[in-house]
DNA sequence: TGTTTTCCGTAACCATGGTTACACGCAGGG
DNA sequence: CCCTGCGTGTAACCATGGTTACGGAAAACA
């Protein structure tokens, strides 16, 4: 069972905001301002409760502070359908819909493991509140920030995932995340990296390693090098 | 060649706008302040020409008045990735960008027909501006909403992008754009349609006919129509 | 009106990659 | 220690769909 409790008082929640990207800019004490000014609920959920579901009406913000969501969709034939996953503090969902004023989810979030949640009412986001302009244009502006980043990023990966042979997206995932480095760890398995690139996992690993018998790169489990940056370069043209 | 004028001049505008997204919830007064304050510049582009590349600074917010935009990348074997088509009046583009303080574009705006645009200065929206404090933020909310329903479009498209075969991609497409309708109209040429749903022309078009044939709907050119839409849903489980 | 260009469907060929099944190494648990 | 489960690489088979080339219809243009 899921434990409340005024989030004003929950001390351990205050520095755990302070680095979030949507309390990015705002000191401890606005922090603290914002928490009692808005209402907002701390909110323990054991692993495998609802956080909302899809006839739920989007009327507060949650903001993962631990622990790990999915978020997901049912079938009417009964499959479920995962659309995100979500394990980093400061991680928000469902605010599209907040913002867009939908009445029902459409999806639902279950904690994955024990979670603890802020839950921030809609109305303290959207509504324009006259006594704490202040961080309150803040709060706004990080908002956008966040969401533009969101957009960014759900824009990567359309591009990978857009861009030709199974070896060309490989090739263009290794290009966006190594930098300038000649070496990488994934952070994800075969299975999730495959999925990642929309693609069967067999099919990802049997690549890799024709990649790595062409000279383009070597492999060691999850660490990937560059051999040949030019010609994976190459492969994009 | 483009045309320019000072967007404060440009009386055709002021009534546009009105009815746009961004400047939703806005007087046609609020609206002539804003022209003025912004140093807005509102141009008129011929068909094919080039309303930013890939490698522009964003400096300024692009909103489509009239015509059709086209955004993709190139990718330098000449092949094309259609991002997003523009067609509507109040539609923004590279906002992210801009919100971002990105540097590059990374990729290309061209208009696809004669096309009028209101160039809106970066500054003026990312800047706070004492002076009119009150539109300034309904001008941000808006933006705000814009942004939302981008995101949920984005996933709308990622989800079309990934759903497997051909077959399942255009099915996901027809369901979701024809809501509860028995027929649509295509606004895009099979060509783009193909780039949309990352495919090669002639095997959309033979897709498409097989699922004629198979019964699921019949193609009149750019009119589409289901004759079977359970089948069609099935097809995606 | 005739000419040209663009758009679209069609067909044959073959590469890419999905599917399935299996084997191996490794970690955890009894 | 064995057993089990998991993550991973491998191989064979074949479906999906990319490629290229062509013809016809419609649209645009002179």
């Amino acid at each position: 069972m899921s434990v409340k409790i005024p989030a004003k008082n929950d001390e351990s929640l205050k520095s755990a905001l302070q680095n979030t990207a949507l309390f990015r800019n705002l000191s401890e004490e606005e922090i603290q301002s914002c928490l009692v000014c808005s209402k907002a609920e701390s909110i323990y959920y054991e692993k495998g409760e609802m956080i909302f579901s899809e006839e739920d009406h989007p009327v507060c913000l949650p903001l993962l502070i631990s622990g790990s969501v999915t978020l997901g969709m049912d079938y009417s034939d009964g499959k479920r359908n995962i659309i995100a996953i979500f394990e980093n503090k400061g991680d928000v969902f469902g605010h599209e819909l907040i913002l867009i004023g939908e009445s029902k989810y459409g999806m639902y979030a279950q904690a994955q493991a024990k979670s603890h949640i802020l839950m921030i009412p809609k109305d303290f986001l959207v509504g324009t509140c006259e006594r704490n302009c202040g961080f309150h244009s803040t709060l706004i502006s990080n908002m956008l920030l966040m969401m533009a980043q969101k957009s960014l990023n759900l824009n990567e990966r359309l591009e990978v995932m857009s861009c030709g042979t199974l070896r060309q997206k490989i090739a263009k995932m290794i290009l966006f995340s190594i930098g300038d480095k000649s070496s990488m760890s994934v952070s994800m398995s075969r299975q999730e990296m495959a999925d990642f690139l929309n693609a069967a996992r067999p099919s990802l690993s049997r690549e890799l390693m024709r990649m790595q018998n062409d000279g383009l790169i070597t492999v060691e489990g999850r660490k990937i090098t560059v051999k040949d940056r030019n010609a994976l370069e190459e492969i994009l043209n």
